[in-house]
DNA sequence: ATGGATGCAAATATTTTGCATTTTG
DNA sequence: CAAAATGCAAAATATTTGCATCCAT
C-alpha cells in the first residue's frame, strides 16, 4: 500500500506537485514563484491551491516559512542543516549561512518562559557589496 | 545652536514625535499601532507620514525592523542591550529575552560575505502557556 | 455519494504613490 | 523663496475568502 505523508490533507495532483517542487530545492521561495514555476511546467494549479497547500504544509510541519524585509513570505521544505540569513537590507539578495549553536540556548529559554512548539530564526541584516558600491 | 539627528531628513513636528514615541519603549510596534497612539495623543500626523518617516528612519540606521509571522512590520528604536524576543506565533504575545553572544560572530560572518551596516535580530517563534492552555 | 479540494473572482490588509498644499531652512 | 514634507485619495502588493464545481476516497 502506499503511505500518504500526515497532516496535510487529500492526495491530489496539485499537492503532490507543490511537495515535488519543494523537494527539488532547499531554497526559500515565494508563493508566487512557485505557483510560476508550476505553471511554466504546464502543472494545472491556481495561484489559490499554492497558498492553501504552503499553508497547510507549514501548519503540519513540512515545511519551514520566512519573511523578507519586504514582506514576502518564503518557504522552504525543512531542513535539518542549522543555516541563518544574511540579508540585504536594499536588494533583498539572501546568503545562507550556517551559524553557531544558538538552538540549545532557544529552546531551553523557550521552555523556562512556558513556551512550546519552539522555532528560531537568525536573520542578520547589513547591505551587500554591490549595493554598497553602487551607492558611492 | 541645536543639533539635528543626521541622515533622516528636515526637522518637522511629525518626524519628532514619532521619533519621541519610539523613543518612549523599545517594544516593537507596527507602523499602524504608532499612528493610532499618535492620533490618540492629538498629534496631527497621517498615517502616510508615519509610513515614510519609519521607512527613513530604518534606512538611516536609527531603528530596527522585523515582521511577525502574520507578516505585520514592526519598529523599535535601535536598543543596545542584547536582548532577542519569544514570540507567541497565535496571539503574538512577545516576551524580551537576554541572549548569548551572537554578535561577534554575525559581525565576522557578515564581514566575511562583503556585507556592511549590519544588524542582526534572534527570534523565537513559538506557542505560549496561555494559548497552548485554550486550545486542548 | 460525499466531504474535502480546487479555482475563479472578489474581498482584505498593508504599504506605496500621485499630486496639490503646507512648512522648514 | 525653493526644496522637502505632509496628507488625502487612489494604486499597488500580497494573501485570504466566498462559492460553485470537481475529484479522491
Amino acid at each position: 500500500m502506499t503511505e500518504m505523508p500526515p497532516g496535510a490533507g487529500r492526495n491530489t495532483r496539485q499537492r503532490a506537485e507543490v511537495r515535488a517542487l519543494l523537494e527539488e530545492s532547499d531554497e526559500f521561495r515565494s508563493a508566487q514563484r512557485l505557483h510560476a514555476d508550476l505553471r511554466s511546467r504546464s502543472v494545472p494549479i491556481g495561484l489559490t491551491t499554492v497558498y492553501r497547500t504552503l499553508q497547510a504544509l507549514v501548519e503540519a510541519g513540512e515545511i519551514d516559512s520566512m519573511r523578507l524585509p519586504n514582506g514576502e513570505q518564503l518557504f522552504r521544505r525543512c531542513s535539518r542543516t542549522r543555516h541563518h540569513h544574511l540579508i540585504c537590507r536594499l536588494c533583498a539578495r539572501t546568503v545562507e549561512v550556517t551559524g553557531p549553536t544558538v538552538e540549545v540556548w532557544a529552546d531551553r529559554t523557550a521552555a523556562r518562559h512556558g513556551f512550546t512548539d519552539i522555532n528560531h530564526t537568525l536573520e542578520i541584516f547589513g547591505i551587500c557589496a554591490v549595493c554598497a558600491g553602487s551607492n558611492r
